[in-house]
DNA sequence: GCAAAATAGTTGCTATAGCAACAAAATATG
DNA sequence: CATATTTTGTTGCTATAGCAACTATTTTGC
């Protein structure tokens, strides 16, 4: 077999999405958030009253999922949904009290979770590395 | 706020990795074959008779994950699952001659990935990246 | 201004992904 | 050698992830 497995970059990557998702989802377990719910209550934090097509866009995923995370958060109350006046397609969706609250949860978590991430990594580098992911991904888009 | 989202490294990688799949994905749909489903018959195309711990450990995966992949892979017809004679518990996962047709797609289909993938980075940049990566999964673990 | 096309969201489907709890078998330990 | 522990695989649960088809709106084009 002339291939080599673990030669494929692609493959070193999803692993390591793998490991970050893990870690990410153990330190969040004790909140009752997941890791995506999470990225989306960050989105929120900064920007809140975000669409779901707007909170799709800004994750680059499908809708679809964005509804469901977004359902699953406005049962566990970290969120409320309401129409758009002037869109009456469009739901925006804004965080409640107790979802602004994990504004003191989420972001050191965050924080704390980049710091050990990249223990040992210049800022030269990641910036690189940045860089060659976005090549990666504009690669295939051609 | 005084966190910037798109910053994370963590980010950019997650992203990455979705639009891997995303691509290898509708690469491999024509011929009936998921993308992690691909990665077991690519390792099995290289070591056939592996048993799904060793595919688990190989893959970076839950056994679950493995067990269920495998048992899809089995109803396709593409590999077939004998008990181990020397350790009952265990399964060794091999691949059916339609299985082992699936060389003649799926590795060219690897090596044209990859090769998208990588254009206009150099062989340098590539190890470099390897090194990141495999250095910001280590940080996790300790 | 009305039909056609586009957009936002939902539902149903399949495919990862990991944890907890379990059964069966193998290994370790006394 | 009998019991305790470990190992392999499974089942049930929850959480991503995307496609196709659908409804309800809004926008476009004529």
């Amino acid at each position: 077999m002339s291939f080599s497995f673990d030669d494929y970059i692609s493959i070193s990557i999803h692993k390591t999405d793998l490991a970050f998702t893990q870690y990410v989802k153990n330190k969040l377990a004790a909140f009752n958030i997941a890791p995506e719910q999470n990225l989306i209550i960050m989105l929120l934090l900064k920007n809140d009253g975000l669409t779901q097509i707007e909170l799709a866009e800004k994750l680059n995923k499908d809708k679809t999922n964005i509804a469901r995370m977004v359902y699953n958060l406005e049962q566990k109350g970290f969120i409320k949904r309401s129409p758009d006046v002037n869109d009456r397609r469009s739901l925006k969706v804004f965080l409640t009290d107790k979802g602004k609250e994990l504004s003191n949860i989420v972001i050191p978590i965050a924080e704390e979770f980049n710091h050990v991430v990249t223990k040992g990594i210049t800022d030269e580098e990641l910036e690189n590395l940045k860089v060659l992911l976005n090549k990666m991904r504009e690669n295939l888009r051609s």
